[in-house]
DNA sequence: TCGCAGATAAGCT
DNA sequence: GCTTATCTGCGAT
């Protein structure tokens, strides 16, 4: 039973999305509609801050509709459309009033993987069903309508399963696609489990 | 199977 | 228009 434990809401009020971001590696994510339980282990994760990081939504306290929802308190669910197209899921973290997140970028799929194939239309097991964070959310069939979802709720939750990650085996390196915010685009702030097959392979013109 | 490169993608503001 | 990506095919392994 310990070894099912949820992630609760003081997980993700921590103060430094970075360490959070970290942490998130090897924990799994779930989510489940209409009875229908998808997800799988952590394997990729980029941190965001609003504070001192050009490259998030909120940076220097930008409030718009579309980035309201990241000054919520830690542990409610920050959905955005990027490209029009791929809906991103990223956890809001640390106390209110605080725009910090951390973007789920991959996972290695574990439940529901038959249910996730046929959201992303493959018919095969392979990394293009999880490895990118607009395919992990249409895997587990996440959308902007779940934009500001509780993850202490019973749609969308984390959960750690006893997976010990050495700190040998977790990779830092620059984000992906943040080019636009100069210095800030260099710092280690995405994390990657090393040698995972599962972690996306973003295309290098955009990791800068 | 994996990595690269170029082409392509569409809803929100 | 803009955008914190994905798809597809190709060649190397």
């Amino acid at each position: 039973m310990s070894l099912q434990q949820k992630l609760t809401q003081d997980f993700f009020t921590r103060p430094d999305s970075v360490t959070i971001a970290r942490d998130l590696i090897g924990k799994h994510f779930f989510s489940s509609f209409d009875g229908v339980l998808t997800g799988g282990m952590i394997v990729e994760t980029e941190a965001y801050s609003g504070l001192n990081d050009a490259a998030c939504h909120a940076h220097l306290g930008r409030r718009t509709k579309r980035t309201q929802v990241m000054y919520e308190q830690g542990g409610i669910a920050y959905v955005y459309l990027i490209y029009g197209i791929h809906a991103l899921f990223n956890i809001v973290t640390n106390a209110e009033g605080i725009a910090d997140a951390v973007l789920i970028r991959a996972i290695e799929p574990t439940e529901g993987i038959e249910e996730m194939q046929l959201r992303r239309g493959l018919t095969k097991v392979e990394p293009r069903l999880t490895a990118g964070p607009g395919l992990v959310t249409q895997a587990l069939g996440i959308s902007t309508q779940h934009n500001g979802t509780d993850v202490n709720g019973n749609e969308i939750w984390f959960e750690d399963r006893g997976v010990l990650v050495p700190e040998a085996q977790i990779v830092a390196g620059p984000r992906v696609g943040v080019a636009y915010a100069g210095a800030d685009a260099l710092l280690p702030w995405r994390f990657s489990l090393k040698g995972s097959r599962w972690v996306s392979k973003a295309n290098p013109k955009y990791t800068l």
